[in-house]
DNA sequence: TATCCGACGCATGGTTTATT
DNA sequence: AATAAACCATGCGTCGGATA
């Protein structure tokens, strides 16, 4: 990719303050494939093909008034969409019974038409892509669209550009942001939209998503010019260095962090406001730092002098995004703004890898936070992706029809009678709950609080916090300071990121032969059903070419977690 | 005083039933 | 058969009265 040379063509320039991002960046590993998805279940193939094969009456012409492929034009647009997008076109058809005309190819959105998702620079489009899984195809060629030529407006110019990743300078807000073509407009971003079906698309919400800068793949594809030759990196160069450094934002009891231990990660820092949180964190994970501290303090000098762990991983609060909120609580506001400390850690910390866990009722009930903490991490140079992951998928007991998933009994009925906070912590019901079946049911939701769904299959009693902690897939002996009450430790439990869901994660040469998860009574199992999507962080040398080599990309992985479905 | 526990909250999405 | 209405269970929750 030919160096960025500076002449003042197109200003790119914020209307909105542009943070002062610079990064350096020793080692990087990029966990998005450009072929991202390419797997689909056969049982729910698309009926009707997207962008399908072109068949008569249609046929391509390679000119019509002056367009041709390869050109940009401005739409009026119809329906769901702003006027004022942009189209590349792909193939020109035409309905030879009655001489329709139609543009297939690939919709362009203004960055401030993105919901908030990127800054809103003027001259910023970001290529726009829903796709569903599926459709076995890639994603930019089911992803085009067909409008009528009567949509169109005006030819327009692009330049397909790379964006500034967080190894690259981008200056301070004074400074405009320049890129190196004579064009009217700038690409330099991607969001991939996918859908559970093809179907679904139009009426359903996104199930996961990518949001990043173009690869060099792809801007060969729309310059039409050949990809050049590419900086590729080393396979060593590629992986996190062997000992792999993990940080913990809003820690709580060490959920997240037990997992990162498992797929061989070594806990360094982590920072909670609750002092019970700390106190069992450090129990369990002794060798790390905690700080007991509010994370906005964190973010700032109150916090670890600022280096770049290898890994970040942030679990803020859900209460405001849960669909469960469903009246004011008292820390409403401040469990909102937690949200918002993510640039300030990203700035500050920097690390090779972020991720975020939520609630799906973030990205579900509240798009336009979302959207907004999608903007502050790719704000801070970092392609994101997220996902609404079902935990039952990752060995999380919950609802499941089909067996075999872990269900209750796999989980608690390994607890030996003397495991700690278990006999002794049983409070009989003076009348038992409707019993079930704990090898066919899975369990619902373990919530921090209330709820009364909380009770044994025999319908004797609720369940005992190790059998909590066992149902979080947390070790049943999981240590808690002393003389903390039944309550505490189940709603510490019921707030917990359940840790197997790192289970199909290796970080780091010293991790390959630890990434399968201990579960209960020291038996080691992976999950019945492996994720169809299992995060490798080491590449191969095949996907690395693929992936154009662009150095100093990071990635963040963003899972939203929709679980507990009963 | 602190903890516990049942009632309550309601948009959402999936399923079933009613109507066209 | 297609569409609309009714129904129903859900959630890293919140509240306030009862109980220890």
């Amino acid at each position: 990719m030919a160096p960025i040379k500076m002449p003042e063509v197109i200003d790119l320039t914020s209307e909105t303050t542009q943070s002062d991002a610079v990064r350096l960046l020793s080692h990087w590993i990029d966990l998005t494939v450009p072929e991202y998805r390419a797997w689909a279940p056969p049982e729910c193939a698309p009926v009707t093909l997207r962008n399908g094969p072109i068949f008569p009456p249609w046929i391509t012409l390679d000119k019509y008034a002056g367009l041709s492929p390869g050109t940009c034009v401005e739409l009026h647009s119809t329906g769901p969409h702003r006027n004022g997008d942009i189209f590349y076109i792909v193939h020109i058809l035409q309905n030879t019974a009655d001489q329709l005309i139609v543009l297939r190819g690939h919709r362009l959105v203004r960055a401030r038409h993105m919901g908030g998702m990127l800054q809103p620079r003027r001259k910023e489009l970001c290529l726009f892509v829903n796709a569903g899984l599926d459709d076995t195809r890639p994603f930019l060629t089911q992803g085009m669209e067909d409008v009528p030529a009567a949509e169109v407006i005006m030819p327009r110019t692009v330049a397909f550009v790379p964006a500034p990743s967080s190894g690259w300078q981008l200056g301070n807000a004074t400074q405009p942001i320049l890129v190196d073509s004579d064009a009217e407009f700038s690409c330099r971003y991607v969001l991939v939209s996918w859908h559970k079906s093809t179907a679904a698309r139009t009426t359903k919400r996104a199930y996961e998503g990518e949001l990043r800068g173009l690869y060099a793949s792809e801007i060969a594809f729309f310059t039409g010019e050949p990809v050049g030759p590419q900086r590729v990196c080393p396979m060593s160069a590629r992986r996190l260095p062997g000992e792999v450094t993990y940080w913990d934002g809003f820690c709580g009891l060490g959920g997240a962090a037990q997992g990162a231990k498992m797929a061989g990660a070594r806990v360094e820092c982590a920072f909670d406001i609750d002092e019970k949180a700390c106190t069992t964190f450090k129990l369990n994970h002794p060798e790390a730092e905690v700080y007991r501290i509010d994370a906005h303090h964190f973010a700032q000098d109150d916090g670890p002098a600022s280096c770049s762990p290898d890994l970040f991983h942030l679990s803020c609060p859900c209460q405001p995004w849960s669909p469960a909120h469903t009246r004011v609580g008292k820390n409403d506001e401040a469990n909102e703004a937690a949200l918002f400390v993510t640039s300030a850690i990203l700035s500050k910390y920097k690390p090779k890898i972020h991720m975020q866990e939520q609630t799906f009722g973030l990205p579900g009930w509240h798009p336009t936070q979302f959207s907004a903490l999608l903007n502050m991490i790719s704000g801070e140079g970092y392609k994101v992706r997220w996902k609404v992951a079902d935990l039952k998928d990752y060995g999380v007991p919950q609802k499941a029809h089909l067996l075999p998933y872990r269900t209750i009994h796999d989980a608690v009925s390994r607890i030996p009678d003397t495991a700690p906070n278990h006999r002794s912590r049983i409070t009989w019901f003076p009348r038992p709950r409707e019993p079930y079946n704990a090898t066919r049911t899975m369990a619902s939701c373990v919530l921090a609080s209330g709820g009364c769904r909380d009770h044994t299959p025999d319908g004797r009693r609720r369940f005992t916090p190790a059998e909590n902690l066992a149902l979080q897939t947390l070790p049943w002996d999981y240590k808690f300071p002393a003389r903390l009450t039944t309550g505490t430790m189940k709603k510490l439990i019921g707030n917990a990121v359940p840790p197997v869901v790192w289970s199909t994660v290796r970080v780091g040469d010293g991790g390959a032969d630890k990434g399968d998860v201990v579960m209960d009574e020291g038996e080691r199992r992976t999950p019945a059903t492996p994720p169809k999507d299992a995060v490798d962080l080491t590449l191969d040398e095949e996907e690395d070419r693929a992936l154009g080599g662009d150095e100093g990309e990071v990635e963040v992985e963003v899972i939203d977690i929709m679980d507990m479905d009963d």
